[in-house]
DNA sequence: TAAACATATTGATGAACATCTATATTATCG
DNA sequence: CGATAATATAGATGTTCATCAATATGTTTA
């Protein structure tokens, strides 16, 4: 999958607040959380929780789905993936793998 | 490698602004420069280059090697490659590949 | 030693941002 | 329908930060 560098540049952005690397990394373990499940881990508000998760959600890091009253989210793994693999290339960290070929 | 807590929040903020990932990535294709000659590179005036130089020395991805008059950088890929896993491991982006034997 | 050069530091400025309170919106339930 | 609950938005505030001009520090060379 390919990231548009608009998309990396906001994937590295929302990285980089240790709150919001919290908050994916509760939603990467637990698979899917709503909004006020997310809050009870964390000691800040609902706004800033609300506000987090937006910004995950901007950056296709996270995905939301509406159930009513509730807004659940999860982690999205390909674009994660993708990140992953285009942060490393640009950091010349997969020289050895360039095409990792299965057999 | 194991990374401190510390050195990862850092790196996470290095990696977070533009500039700065451009300079590394520079520093990663060329794979040594002073100072000037990443300044060279970028429209961005000598101190703030230092500045971005000393943040990515401070979170360890690059090392500094004083020569005389001139100061050259070059990427630390063992700390680089740290991050990266570390990474992967919070986003649990690497449950399938988790102890990878190499026969 | 004086001038020229490479890099670092200081201090200022404007923008971005994390967070909060207050309030709005939308959905459920009695 | 009215109350309660879940989430979002608006606006404010303090902090962090990217950047620059000016200057300092350290190094080479004429």
């Amino acid at each position: 999958m390919k990231l548009a560098t608009e998309d990396f540049d906001r994937i590295s952005k929302a990285l980089a607040d240790p709150q919001r690397r919290a908050i994916l990394q509760k939603l990467a373990m637990t698979g899917k959380l709503n909004c006020s499940d997310v809050g009870a881990f964390f000691d800040v508000s609902q706004p800033t929780v609300s506000h987090h998760l937006k910004e995950l959600a901007t950056a296709h890091v996270v995905e939301k789905e509406k159930q009513g009253q509730f807004c659940f989210y999860h982690v999205n793994n390909e674009v994660l993936s993708a990140y992953v693999s285009e942060l490393q290339r640009r950091l010349g960290l997969n020289a050895v793998l360039a095409t990792p070929h299965v057999r």
